[in-house]
RNA sequence: GUGGGUGUAGCUCAGCUGGUUAGAGUGCCGGGUUGUGGCCCCGGAGGCCGAGGGUUCAAAUCCCUUCACUCACCCCA
């Protein structure tokens, strides 16, 4: 018979890391809480249109990554690549522009890019994703990078490395944008192939790639910052501003470019070294258009989103936690497992967590089992402890052993397990 | 989609230029203690050597094909 495996580039989360997931999140929800946000949960398949609008007709998302399909009425599918696109469509579709100025959400779960699979790069993949409708101040921007930063680091993560640009906004990214055309347009014969396509399809491109020679080449080009016209710019001043106050030390990048055409004004990435080459870490900016182009009202947009099996590699190695068990009840003979099935379970409705074994086993093999389910406390019963009304209960930290009577042996295990 | 690396026990890997019953560590099961875990000692189970084909008296080893995993590129979290 033929194994049939899990699909390439989407992974099983074994229990150490499904533990380690919950762990995050929840630490999410508590942070993202405090600064006011409140979670949503949207659907993972959309429309195949709305990612069109949104992501960019020529991004490579929608060009060559989408899993897209037609429904059995042939209507476009697409399992989200991105969350953003969802929560914008939901913002607008519950009018939630409406009901008040601001809107903060947060989602957490599962996007899909059919990309060939690396070191943190997967085709189903994990992201928290953060998004602040109706607010375009710097403050705002400032605040909801602190806010990344300080769920990264309470999650643990260490060494990490923030980078900020600005992509200015509809009236200055088109002169910059020309302008490096037509910079590269002298030069195009020093550029890879790529890069020589980007010339036309989406010239800011120029300034990722890292064959030597564009490099070089693009080094002496302009940057976006000479090109910032006077609100972007003051806006990208006073971002910067609100971040030193709060005490977030962070790196100008003038080169870094998103991916994501809807990007306007300030644009951020995290960084860490405990990844491969696909180092980043979270992502995001302002997309003040967005809204509006997919049909909603003119409001503002600031979000980011964390990759979050990227975030569990950063990880330290001792942040994980073993499986725990309060007790294990080992029993020899008939009668005593006949009793310690009852008691086991009455334990565990009363959020005991316990555990017994029904092979008949050695008592040896048992308290095995008990020390590597991380038992705190073993409760021995043989047929002898029966006939004699009592039962042996084991510390198995300190091996202290106390004999208990079998008729408030519920009641006395629940008290120490509790008090403990 | 393109390129490199790797496929041998549950896991991590050894197996030199082909040579007979394919190994280690770890994990698992059992015993040493006829009712007491971790340490130690002893024993055991577990492999169509990724799959298919070829060369050969003989293939885990050489050749071809294919698949999978992995890293990197494009791009992104």
């Amino acid at each position: 018979m033929e194994k049939i495996t899990a699909i390439r580039g989407f992974k099983d989360i074994l229990p150490e890391d499904a533990r380690r997931f919950w762990e995050v999140e929840s630490i999410a929800r508590q942070v993202f809480n405090s600064f006011g946000f409140q979670e949503i949960r949207t659907p993972i398949m959309e429309k195949t249109e709305l990612f069109q609008r949104s992501i960019g007709e020529t991004t490579d998302i929608v060009e060559k990554e989408m899993y897209t399909f037609a429904d059995r009425d042939n209507e476009f599918l697409t399992l989200r690549p991105e969350a953003t696109a969802s929560v914008i469509r939901a913002y607008i579709e519950h009018n939630m522009s409406a009901a008040e100025q601001i809107t903060k959400l947060f989602t957490i779960g599962p996007m899909f890019r059919r990309e060939r699979p690396q070191k943190g790069r997967f085709r189903q993949f994990n992201q928290i994703d953060v998004e602040l409708f109706g607010e375009d101040k710097p403050q705002s921007d400032a605040e909801i990078i602190f806010m990344l930063m300080h769920f990264l680091t309470s999650a643990g993560l260490k060494d990490l490395q923030l980078e900020i640009n600005s992509l200015g906004c509809a009236s200055c990214r088109p002169v910059f944008s020309q302008a490096v055309i037509n910079f590269l347009k002298g030069s195009e014969k020093n550029l890879c192939p790529d890069c020589q396509r980007r010339i036309n399809t989406n010239p800011l491109r120029v300034f990722d790639c890292k064959v030597e020679t564009c490099a070089d080449t693009i080094a002496n080009a302009p940057t976006i910052l000479d090109f910032l016209c006077a609100d972007c710019e003051s806006h990208f001043a006073q971002v910067q501003s609100f971040l030193k106050d709060l005490r977030i030390s962070f790196a100008i990048n003038p080169r870094m470019v998103r991916g994501l055409d809807y990007y306007t004004k300030t644009a951020f990435e995290v960084k860490s070294n405990a990844l491969g080459a696909q180092n980043a870490v979270a992502g995001g900016g302002r997309y003040n258009g967005l809204v509006s182009s997919l049909g909603g009202p003119e409001v503002a947009g600031i979000g980011f989103g964390v990759g979050f099996e990227r975030l569990i590699v950063c990880l330290p190695e001792d942040g994980k936690n073993k499986f725990k068990t309060d007790l294990f009840i080992a029993t020899l003979g008939e009668q005593a497992q006949k009793f310690a099935f009852t008691l086991t379970n009455e334990l565990r409705r009363s959020g005991i967590s316990a555990e017994m074994d029904y092979a008949d086993k050695s008592l040896k093999s048992q308290l095995k089992r008990a020390d590597k389910l991380n038992s705190s406390f073993a409760v021995i019963i043989g047929d002898k402890e029966i006939s004699e009304k009592q039962a042996i209960l084991r510390n198995m930290k300190t091996k202290d052993q106390q004999t208990i009577p079998l008729d408030d042996l519920l009641k006395s295990i629940i008290k120490i397990i509790k008090e403990r």
